[in-house]
DNA sequence: TATTGTTATACTCTATAACTATA
DNA sequence: TATAGTTATAGAGTATAACAATA
């Protein structure tokens, strides 16, 4: 179950890392320098302004891997006057995560350049073919892993009982 | 030049994005867990692991963004007897990293598990047409990527005078 | 008893600037 | 003067465990 990978396997993984690694980091340099906020705070902020409202374990997913390190970067986003975290109505133990009209306004002054940067780094080397087939491989890439069970039985998403 | 992506792009970006985000935080838990190393010190013992002597900036290009980032990493590894640092005879001024027997022995030791992660959580889901589309496509991206000027004048790449 | 979220803490990673030594 | 590399240091990110409050 574990040979080696084909040379093909490894051409493409070793591209997709490097990749997005390159692209992740001039998206870091972006965001930090234009708005000095990081790419995981760009993450929970998009979110928010899409949705508005959100529990902690809601905005967390998918961003962030621990619980500690979300309560941490939600205090940092509140402390810049970007989001508010108010007690649920419904649920007295959940917090709620809304976005202020200053996060607003940043997300929209950032999304510019954060858009150029993706544009000439990805997407200006890429046909529409290749947006197309990008598109449909890394979705259902995604789907894939966020429904794999992760590795190791002591899980931070779903953590056992041990 | 600015405009709004395409939804199209928008949703190959995020998938990308969030696809290696899930695989790289996969592939650092088996190397942490299995090996007790970093993805990024996986890379350097990889990448001695292939060409064998590599002086510092070589061996920097593409996993590490400065120099001195490389430095902690390479005591890292020295001290843990996984890499050994020797004054390069060709030119004083340079320092010729090399894997040592116990370096290759982990590297040899941690491939199947990682192979096994990257393979359960991405190739799994590929077809062999997907395979071929994005090994070509991530590849043109990425020389396209190491080709691109840095977006800011101070790179840590090319020092400026400044 | 399980879940939501916070706190305290410790550890790792990264980057900047100053420095040494060699080309 | 430019380059290769190290050092010191400071800042940010992340995770673990212990905790409080609610379901």
């Amino acid at each position: 179950m574990a040979d080696a990978l084909e040379p093909e396997q490894l051409r493409a993984y070793f591209a997709l890392m490097e990749s997005v690694s390159l692209l992740q980091h001039a998206v870091e340099q972006q965001l930090r320098a234009d708005g000095g906020i990081s790419y995981v705070q760009f993450q929970l902020l998009a979110r928010l302004a899409q949705t508005k409202q959100l529990t902690m374990t809601e905005l967390a997913d998918g961003v962030v891997y621990s619980r500690s390190g979300l309560t941490h970067q939600a205090k940092l986003l509140e402390r810049a006057g970007l989001i508010t975290r108010t007690g649920c109505p419904d649920d007295q133990r959940a917090t709620v995560a809304a976005i202020t009209d200053t996060g607003l306004a940043l997300i929209r002054r950032l999304m510019p350049g954060h858009i150029e940067v993706t544009r000439s780094l990805l997407f200006d080397s890429l046909s529409n073919e290749d947006l197309h087939a990008l598109t449909e491989i890394m979705t259902r890439a995604r789907d894939h892993m966020r429904a794999q069970p992760p590795r190791s039985a002591t899980s931070r998403r779903r953590p056992t009982t041990d």
